[in-house]
DNA sequence: ACCTGAACACCGTTCAAGT
DNA sequence: ACCTGAACACCGTTCAAGT
């Protein structure tokens, strides 16, 4: 085993770049996240990192990717919790606007504006997978009762707004940490008059 | 006159800055803004807008300080057309949005983490400029008995929520052009809902 | 005041070559 | 398959020097 020691990278390169690329966009943001800087903390060839991603951009886009997939588990956690709607519905925000909170870079970066248009459609689509859980759930409400009839959309499409609104301003810190803190109660009963029969 | 020709630049190069800056911003993006570029541009030097930007960073936060100057302007001027409360609310929502798709890149760097949290002092000061209008909007509301009672945050910080999450989903193309058009309505709808007495 | 020109220490990307 | 090393064309920032 000491024959092959250093020569090729440990095992994943991929999964190292993307883990240690996440953790120095947490810890000194985006502007300081270089592929050649990446591949000197692993111990590799500045040219390496062009075997799994194509470009830099390839680099972003495959973290904002993982990141909707951790965002996706994390709420589908939340909603199994909760009897009624209103529980549900309150359990949901708060687990998006913690997700904010702690990974406030890494939002940023899943929703921001794509210049070239095709290339984000795999982002897109996993949006659109977070927008799904919000129709479950308002379909859930109206099969039970708990939400005012009429297309899904019409009741869904709001909700994952003012959701995302909420956490986008907790993660800019438009709102501090206590603003954030205080105001949850009021929009999520905000949340609920829209929902409402 | 023709003394003067080419040697310093024509009078505002600070303004040529921000307007080419933009200019570029919304053509290619922001990963193709360069000072280097802007420069030659502009028929200056490189080391010229050092002059009147220290860094980068300070370039993109005149640009996007520039940006809530006009967003606000464009939201006041909204304002004072729509006699009800719902009509004011609705001419808010649709002129932000608006502004939103046709200011994509530059709405996404007015409010995109900043990682250097007293640099952006400024710009968090003028998204609160713009929570104040929403503030207003309500209050106003509350005295015409068109608003339900209680603390204008409690409503204020969610309308504004709201709206700031539609219209990043519109920005980001998160939604179509076309959803963006079709869930206008139901968005209006259901913050109409969490509004009313 | 405002700008130039050179210099420095970085980038991202590509590509022949190695194992 | 996976990585290296050198090369290329860019960057942002700084600083003496010019007018």
């Amino acid at each position: 085993m000491a024959a092959m020691h250093r020569r090729y990278h440990h095992g994943d390169l991929r999964a190292a770049l993307l883990t240690r690329a996440e953790q120095t966009l947490r810890e000194k943001g985006p502007g300081a996240l270089s592929l050649r800087e990446l591949a000197r903390d692993l111990g590799v060839s500045h040219a390496a990192p062009s075997r799994h991603f194509k470009d830099k951009q390839a680099l972003l886009d495959a973290l904002a990717l993982a990141g909707f997939d951790r965002l996706h588990e994390t709420l589908a956690a939340s909603r199994e919790a909760g009897e009624t709607f209103p529980d549900r519905l309150g359990g949901l925000v708060r687990a998006y606007v913690d997700f904010a909170v702690a990974n406030a870079e890494l939002l940023d970066l899943m929703y921001t504006v794509k210049h070239d248009p095709a290339a984000s459609e795999a982002l897109i689509a996993a949006a659109h997978r977070l927008g799904a859980m919000a129709e479950e759930m308002v379909a859930e409400g109206q099969r039970d009762g708990e939400v005012r009839e009429g297309p899904v959309d019409s009741i869904a499409l709001p909700v994952f707004t003012t959701l995302h609104g909420f956490a986008s301003f907790a993660m800019s810190s438009v709102l501090s940490a206590e603003q954030v803190a205080d105001g949850l109660d009021a929009v999520i009963a905000y949340m609920l008059r829209g929902c409402a029969p």
